[in-house]
DNA sequence: TAAAAATACTCCATAGGTATTTTAT
DNA sequence: ATAAAATACCTATGGAGTATTTTTA
């Protein structure tokens, strides 16, 4: 199992693409980073990074570990603040991705709305693929996601909004809301949510 | 930042409700475990668990912290599992930022046409302001960038494509590319490029 | 009172530091 | 010739163990 910690250290040298100044930037020495990186190497039996050619280039595991660190590191500093912001302010952060482009102008909308009622709330869109968004959904990197039906929904609660026929919430089995009849804005926020944009 | 090992502990305990019966299933001593525990609920700034003398339950942050430690967990074995692994196989993964919206209808129909030649290629789209684009191709974070011009441009070098005015590439100086006259699609796979789109 | 959890120490594995050598351009 | 990475060796933080005390149904 490896540590967040090194998973950090691997970043910061993929983006400076030299151990030395990675090593500052991370506040610790340069032989101290030589060797996690190289411990890390030897654990996985992968080559990750490729040095010398006057600059450090990653392997094509080295790209695979950046993109699953990234995921990690974000997922893992998320769910720190979540634990440790005081559940009684309503301002926060809401994640939303989407694969279908169309969408964007209906949340343009309900984001904008949405603002109004409560300014302390960030937004934070991501679009991508139908299968990157239901991925980031399960791991949590997205509170909402935005998809056009036929969608694969075992892991998820089906629940069919008021306002409009086009909306629909995918939500874990056992979540609260799962057993209500009509679903408010207020009762999105905080949540991990798909939303099914039927008609677009 | 904590330790996937702890939220390993973690975990354990929640399925146990018993940190005596946890400790024994981790191979390690129940003092060990309860005080990381404890050093982990101080650290974290609130109480994870309630300890009664017959069974142990979560808060309502325990309660958030499972299922968070669950997906990093889960994401983090499965990344060392396909690190450790050897796959030669010819599918992957392109990412694509842009920072202009209106260019999502021109990609949208590249990645049709692609995913027709390549089943096996997966496509990441992100949207972002110029800036981030930037910065996440310089960090390699995605492949492919959709931007403006004018675009500050000196790391990289410039071809016009064939067949589309609109459309140029920019690449690292010492891309075998750079050399081209003519780029096509084949040729972009696995690259990382700045493309920019003149008319929209 | 009998379980389970928290303390009080002790130990040691290893992350991290300093000094130096090796490597690559 | 120079800058970066690897190696050698040392230090010390904190994770983990044993023994014991404190808690609570």
């Amino acid at each position: 199992m490896f540590e967040l910690r090194v998973l950090q250290y691997f970043l910061t040298v993929a983006r400076e693409q030299n151990i030395t100044k990675a090593a500052e930037a991370l506040h610790i020495t340069q032989p101290t980073l030589s060797r996690q990186l190289m411990q890390m190497e030897k654990e996985l039996g992968k080559q990750l990074l490729v040095r010398g050619t006057h600059r450090i280039e990653l392997t094509s595991e080295g790209m695979l570990l950046r993109r699953r660190a990234e995921e990690l590191l974000d997922l893992a500093n998320k769910t720190e603040k979540e634990i440790r912001e005081d559940t009684e302010n309503i301002s926060g952060e809401i994640f939303i991705g989407s694969g279908e482009m169309e969408a964007f102008r209906l949340l343009a909308s309900v984001m904008k709305d949405f603002s109004q009622k409560y300014p302390g709330v960030k937004f934070n869109v991501f679009s991508g693929t139908a299968d990157d968004i239901k991925e980031r959904i399960n791991n949590g990197l997205i509170d909402i996601a935005l998809l056009s039906v036929p969608v694969e929904i075992s892991n998820f609660e089906f629940i069919r909004m008021k306002e409009k026929d086009r909306w629909g919430i995918v939500m874990p089995i056992h979540d609260p809301l799962a057993s209500k009849e009509v679903i408010t804005q207020e009762d999105l926020i905080g949540k991990k949510l798909l939303v099914l944009v039927e008609n677009l």
